[in-house]
DNA sequence: AATGAATGAGAGTTCATTCAT
DNA sequence: TATGAATGAACTCTCATTCAT
């Protein structure tokens, strides 16, 4: 698979062409969910979208280009799920939170972890960018006092690594699950505004600008 | 790859073969943990073991059974980090979990989500094995009133999630990281012997059972 | 090589497609008939094809699909002469026998045995079928009286091995052999009718029966 | 497998040496005749010589000398039952022949014909010195009148063709066999003394020195 | 002499990608 | 534009052969 992304290759101004390219990038969300990568497969994809494989080629530069159409698609239901919940009284953000992201996971489990830790190599740029906007909205969710980005980056990982083991194991739509983690990161949540078991002010070795360069999980 | 698990092909009877073998399985897990699957090729890890491709299949069947092996060795590991853990006082607990699990996670950093998560389909009986001893030790962190098998899915998941991520960010090492996924896991326990954010005896959808049948995300 | 047979791929819908299949069967079949099963390679087909490897796998499962569709060519040729045979009157079908299977196996020396005594273990089901046939049409050459199965089943041997191994030495396109293989069936059948060296009504522990299971030599 | 044949790498002059080098052609030839050539691995054939791969090759330089030698042993089989039949007075000979072959062909059916049909290239001299002998003797079973060589070709892959086939169907050691088998060789000789449907003294493009060069078949 | 661990060329097969139609 | 036949690099696995012990 080629590294360097060309995007789409072509801007699809007919109202068909927009829909073809629509219709791939849905199946090719669908195979990689359902199959994981080992079933995603071009021709997979093509046949899951009922199109010729010449066609994905139509619309996309190669495998890794249709696989950055996926996520940014992804992203865009996350990112929508951070801000909302970042706008609410401090109280619901938890709530909202969790229950956001468990429907933004419901469709598709393994989707987000799939896109996030098993990345063939990209160019990263996208990703990056992603995963900026992600981690400020993930801070804006504490309060400014401590370390929001550091907190925002375990808070992230701990939900997600939850969301999709739970995904895979089938209890994701469970509410006992749903209270659970909001009990987590309402914990979570309170202990730092309580101030937690060091004392403020710590070194901050881990910082947003850290995790912007997580390059190093790529390709897993 | 096969679906039956043969595991190793011969038992070695000499020194030098049980040495090979254990240099070929060391080599799989560095590949595997370094390049993710994408890059987990039997010549890759030939070549990183330093050996030829026909002595790799000397001692392991196919490639299914070499990731077995690594699957087994670094299972070891986790179960003992846990029951170190477990044999804690309760106050000492999650700073013990918390310092195993990063110190079995540091040399190679992806290997156990690459393992739990990603895996190409394999028969399962093996993981879903280690998968109850692992929930089984989970639990028993935490007191027996409430849905321990419950929490112990939502910490080790909230757990793992984080090491991993911080894994791959490159900030594992830092002292920062274990204070701070130390106070998620304590204050986590904590919330739950105080009571959530729900009458205690909900009913529990979830369930240690639950989780061992959790091969719906195979193959991701 | 799979046990199963899938057989074509793909039914060919385009005049291209049609054309490519053929032409890689009638490479198999050159293959095999001329290099036996050593050279029997499947880059060894794609090459005396002209096509690439891809291509006979675009059409054949595997190995074992293309052996088939080549197994299948030849039996129908087979078939098609000891029906001609067996039509003709009494008198002639000695000649009528010798001469269409001197044809038949004329372009491709070797493949008949190839296929008949030195395959690989298949499912052996589209075999047995074939070789039912065969002996039913060649017990049709006799006269109902004795046992005709096992006429047929020591005329068919003869016949054969007298063919292969001139075709083998080079000799098969000759008028001499013809002749003298003329003289090997009708002395034989005469004998037959005539009465062996033995009493009418002899035991016959070797039926046709028998000959439908003879799956024991597979593999050689 | 190199062409160069190097027949026996030492002469095994004790008494050790010559048993283990017994055993493994003993081996091979069982291998060979069960497993066809499929099945017949250098692995294989030490692993049933219960010796280890580096002793097979302690008394055979290469796969090729190890057949080699299987082949002359079957040969000397062969060779003896054919003089023994021509030393009989000629109303025995056919009896003689058919018995001493089936007799020969018993203990490892398929035999023959994977040595003769199947072999792998060999530079020939041994073969080609054997199927002089061979065919001479099948000659020495017919008057020297018309063309004995082509008739004792002709016999000879019929009769071979027969035994081989009734080998693979299981019905060799049955006395109808015998019989059958008797009848075609007696009817076959008894008809070319008495002249065959052709005129005396026709041209003979077969001959024994044509079947000497028998190469073409090679390596089937 | 005997052993069996190690080697690596080569075989079967997949799949991302191209291009003639 | 759309199709799908064709391509070939790369991957898994086998087995003849060598050589240190």
């Amino acid at each position: 698979m080629a590294t360097r992304v060309r995007e789409m290759r072509k801007s699809p101004r007919q109202q068909r062409s927009r829909a073809t390219a629509e219709v791939i990038v849905t199946a090719a969300a669908r195979v990689l969910a359902g199959g994981g990568w080992g079933g995603f497969t071009t021709n997979a994809v093509a046949a899951a979208a009922g199109v010729s494989i010449g066609s994905v080629y139509q619309y996309f530069a190669d495998k890794a280009a249709l696989l950055e159409a996926v996520r940014r698609r992804h992203h865009e239901q996350v990112l929508a799920v951070l801000a909302e919940a970042a706008a609410r009284p401090p109280a619901e953000r938890a709530q909202a939170l969790i229950d956001g992201m468990i429907v933004a996971h419901g469709p598709a489990p393994g989707l987000h972890h799939a896109l996030l830790q098993q990345r063939p190599a990209s160019d990263g740029a996208l990703d990056r960018e992603f995963e900026a906007e992600y981690l400020r909205l993930y801070a804006a969710l504490f309060p400014d006092g401590g370390d929001a980005a550091l907190a925002a980056r375990v808070l992230a990982s701990a939900v997600e690594g939850v969301i999709h083991d739970a995904a895979c194991a089938g209890g994701l739509e469970g509410a006992v699950l749903r209270r659970e983690l909001t009990t987590l990161a309402s914990a979570y949540m309170a202990a730092r505004v309580a101030g937690g078991p060091w004392p403020e002010g710590a070194t901050r070795p881990i910082t947003a600008g850290t995790a912007l360069d997580a390059q190093a999980c790529e390709d897993q």
